[in-house]
RNA sequence: GCUGCCGUAGGCGAAUUGGUUAAGCCACCGCUCUUUCACAGCGGAGAUUGCGGGUUCGAACCCCGUCGGCAGUACCA
């Protein structure tokens, strides 16, 4: 096992967004690639946000993709606990280092007092104002207050923040593996709070001390912590601890289907499409979501289109297994440019999956849909049935939708080509074809195919005549497979009843 | 506003890193197959590489400017 070691770090705020399933893949194809480690860290320093359930969907999407965890609050492993709210004192131990080499300092201006001066300071024309360099000066805090005025209000348990003393004029380098050199100037940076009145870490400390305490080499992360990235950099040097800094990594952002914006959870509901690998029962219909499982997606597809969005192989190969995206994947060949979430593209990977599919698995997948409908068949049956739908099923549950004639009886006729297609005075004729196809005892295709051209020919009607009556009184609808394969399926019994009910409807529609 | 990132057909995106006619896939159209749909195969349409300058024999690629999109700008992550 190498070195390596990467994260997977989400906060349990709610469901997983498809963007953080990528961001986990990514980290996950590279442990594997290069023989390392792949953590599951939990953030959840935030109190406020706290949802339950959302550690155990996180668990459990990612094992729906087949990513599997070395070490985490499962598993274990030396470098534990892997949940920020059990390494409090961990974090409280690291500000106090930062407090006593004078690269961080107490702030105890209180949120209230902290909205207010932004109120004055954009009555006064000001609208960025910051707690840095230039105004800390003018706060509530140690490098503000004399040391005794520090020690009474520490004394007096008075709430605090431990404050970044941001370096007042210098040029933070980042190295990005996707983006190059990025720089930015410490001027323009705040003093982010490290630590908070809960004694809680923010993100910021709680990401450094973590990943240098779990010695995690490559920190690959959404696009949206680029900005913060100089305070991390800071953060390391002020711990001493740059030159162990873990490389960093910043993914392009999920747009949405229209382009506009990153993708958010209320695309999913406005466009009916899943965001989510899996479905989430919120507190409210509004809060709840469907899922790319709940869809009818096959999570090998799923994580296929995933690997794509914002990542090429260089070469025109698009159909990867879990295995072949370990080995083909690289960091330098991830885009910088946000890629638009594109439905259609993920569609049509999971029809590939379904094409590829042993007709075993998807008869596994397709019996307790069935079941939940309360219909049983055997294996011979449904083998016949997926082979004949699973080139024209896009999710899984189109093996229902558009084959659900199979196992019940047809709701719909398509009219419009019955009105076109159905000649009264020709009933007898095919009462005839009924009868006759009812003789054949348990007939294959071939036999079907047989009698029904025969009796074209016998009685001068074309493929136009007959084929068009035959398929939708047997299934309804003018889509579907071969229709001598589907009778031969359904047997004998079963198409004379649906040839008889299905005349009597024609004509009815005829005369409606 | 400020800071940063990004910009190749409708979408995803390639281009041996400056070297002929700017790949491929999805979507779209047509044909073949099938008297259905889908699959498959073949073909078509669609791009003055956001725009304007510059460097160069030569620019999608380098430089400057400009416009646009996005992100960050919390005691959230």
């Amino acid at each position: 096992m190498s070195n390596v070691r990467v994260r997977f770090a989400p906060s349990p705020t709610g469901a997983l967004h498809i963007g953080g399933v990528r961001t986990a893949l990514y980290n996950y194809l590279l442990a594997r690639q290069l023989g390392g480690t792949f953590i599951l860290r939990i953030e959840d320093t935030d109190q406020n946000r706290y949802v339950p359930g959302a550690e155990d969907y996180i668990k459990e999407a990612l094992a729906w993709c087949g990513l599997t965890i070395d070490e985490g609050t499962e598993q274990g492993g030396d470098y534990g606990p892997y949940r920020q709210s059990d390494r409090k004192a961990i974090y409280l131990e690291h500000a106090q280092k930062l407090i006593d080499n004078g690269t961080a300092y107490y702030a105890f201006d209180t949120p209230e007092e902290l909205d207010a001066r932004r109120e004055t300071e954009k009555e006064a024309g000001n609208h960025n104002f910051r707690y840095d360099a230039a105004s800390r000066s003018s706060m509530r805090n140690s490098e503000s207050l004399s040391s005794k005025e520090v020690a009474q209000l520490l004394a007096a348990n008075t709430p605090y923040t431990i404050r970044l003393k941001v370096p007042t004029d210098e040029i933070v380098k980042v190295t990005d593996l996707v983006r190059g050199d990025v720089q930015f100037q410490s001027k323009e940076l705040d003093d982010k709070i490290l630590l908070k009145t809960d004694g809680m870490p923010t993100y910021h400390l709680a990401n450094i001390v973590d990943d240098h305490l779990m010695k995690i080499t490559h920190v690959i992360r959404g696009e949206e912590w680029l900005p913060s990235t100089a305070h991390h950099v800071l953060l390391y040097r002020a711990f001493g601890w740059e030159d162990t800094m873990p490389a960093f990594a910043h993914l392009p952002l999920i747009l949405k289907p229209t382009g506009k914006g990153k993708l958010s959870k209320r695309d999913g509901v406005k466009l009916g499409i899943p965001v989510f690998p899996l479905a989430w029962k919120g507190a409210t219909e509004e809060e709840s979501f469907t899922g790319f499982r709940e869809f009818g997606f096959d999570p090998r597809a799923m994580v296929n289109f995933m690997a794509l969005l914002g990542w090429n192989p260089g070469t025109e190969q698009e159909l990867f297994s879990l295995e072949e995206l370990i080995k083909a994947f690289s960091i330098e060949k991830i885009g910088k440019a946000g890629a638009r979430f594109d439905f259609d593209k993920a569609k049509w990977f999971n029809q590939q999956y379904i094409m590829q599919s042993s007709d075993e698995d998807l008869i596994t997948i397709i019996k307790p849909m069935l079941a939940e409908k309360g219909i049983t068949k055997d294996d011979a049956f449904l083998t016949t049935f997926v082979q004949l739908m699973k080139e024209r099923v896009v999710v899984y549950g189109d093996f229902w939708d558009s084959g659900y004639y199979f196992f019940t009886d047809v709701t719909a006729y398509d009219e419009k080509n019955i009105r076109k297609k159905w000649k009264p005075e020709n009933q007898a004729l095919f009462e005839d074809l009924r009868q006759q196809l009812k003789a054949l005892n348990s007939p294959d295709e071939a036999a079907v195919e047989t009698t029904v051209k025969s009796f074209m020919e016998a009685n001068g009607l074309g493929f136009g005549a007959v084929l068009p009556i035959l398929r939708i009184g047997v299934t309804g609808t003018m889509k579907g497979p071969s229709i001598f394969a589907v009778m031969a399926l359904l047997g004998t019994e079963e198409v004379d009843r649906r040839l008889e009910a299905a005349y009597a409807a024609f004509n009815a529609i005829k005369n409606g």
